[in-house]
DNA sequence: GATTTCATGTGTACGCTGTCCACAATGCCA
DNA sequence: TGGCATTGTGGACAGCGTACACATGAAATC
């Protein structure tokens, strides 16, 4: 499919062609798997067709992390619209709860690409870029967000702690994340993994 | 220094030269900046010499961050050095958030090992390496442990919250350090990140 | 002390990478 | 129809990790 030899001398949408195969590889082996030259061999282009698309190597692996946060948002928006309707303070937390798991669950599904999300330079801004966002628009910092949002409103979380709260609620499951997938606590059971995650997030929901 | 052209054939201490020179690589730029011909470049030998005391790259970088999570632990020892005598409860407390800190302090001061450390695969017995701890003989890892068992003999963390909670403090600490140096918190002030940390760390502190 | 042995360093070479340059093909617009 | 900007090609270069054959010299053996 991506190795369709063209018989056009332009290609269509190169840009975006180069892009898939470098997600495809980016799922595969992480950001640093990321091999500009292999986009297009896998694209059927010359090695330089790349540079009409993107300034350098760099520009490409942006790219790729963009498209990597914007499934990881989809990830948890999907976990999010799971909650049923409720209480103000039930679906604050249930909210909560959905960003922590859904990162999880995304990390672990997707160990690559979550990498290629969350470890490649970009800065705060960048953080509610649309082209990091998931198909409801929100990008999963933004996610987290609102549910910290609810649970102020809902009474659960002091109006004087809210500030920072995403650092921290992030930092958690962020921090859990990085050490299953590639710190010193990969090859663990899913059992074990599971309820590492619910570990965490209670402690989250506990000690915000 | 390390450019010191030799004028015996035998380097040696070739191994401990390619290490050192490796180190530095990895302080400026992380685990990717190791580059293994520019170690032998750095020691005045011939690039195939450093297959003679690593396997390859793989190798290399390895050693680099078991040295790297050494100074981790260096880091976090000299934080809990620093915590005075006092009730069980107090110390217990002092030294959990010495842990912390000593982890985000290095974080911040040296990125580069921080990375070299803790985003390099090695599973869980290797937490327990040796090769990877402080001056003191303990891992980072350990002196968390340590420091949550003391919780645990204060009456401060109830036991059956005791298993897995090393997990759930290094989580929230590991990630705010990653978001930190080379996420979306990047170009934060020293002001906002220290309070954080301090938040992150009450958070674990009330949570756990 | 002479000889052998073996760890250690050198030289050459290969395929891979990212990227620069000049050139070619194409679609679009005057 | 002719010119032009866009997009893809071809060739080249330096740098990388690493394999193979060879050189060196310190230590072990006789």
């Amino acid at each position: 499919m991506s190795i369709a030899q063209r018989t056009t001398y332009r290609h269509g949408d190169l840009r975006q062609a180069l892009l898939d195969a470098g997600i495809d590889m980016a799922r595969e082996g992480g950001p640093d798997a990321v091999v500009l030259r292999e986009a297009t061999r896998r694209t059927g282009v010359s090695p330089n067709a790349a540079y009409r698309h993107f300034a350098d190597r760099e520009a490409l692996v942006a790219a790729v992390s963009d498209a990597a946060s914007s499934a990881s948002a989809a990830a948890i928006e999907a976990e999010w619209d799971t909650v049923p309707a409720g209480t103000p303070a039930e679906t604050a937390h249930a909210h909560l709860r959905a960003v922590g798991v859904g990162y999880l669950r995304f990390a672990r599904d997707e160990p690559g690409l979550f990498r290629a999300a969350y470890t490649v330079p970009s800065d705060l801004e960048e953080a509610f870029s649309p082209r990091k966002a998931g198909p409801g628009g929100r990008t999963p910092f933004q996610l987290l967000s609102i549910a910290l949002d609810e649970m102020v409103a809902a009474g659960l979380l002091p109006a004087e702690r809210r500030p920072g709260a995403e650092l921290c609620a992030w930092s958690a499951v962020h921090g859990l994340s990085m050490l299953v997938i590639e710190g010193p606590l990969r090859d663990l059971d899913d059992a074990t993994l599971l309820n590492a995650g619910r570990q965490v997030i209670d402690m989250v929901d506990r000690g915000l």
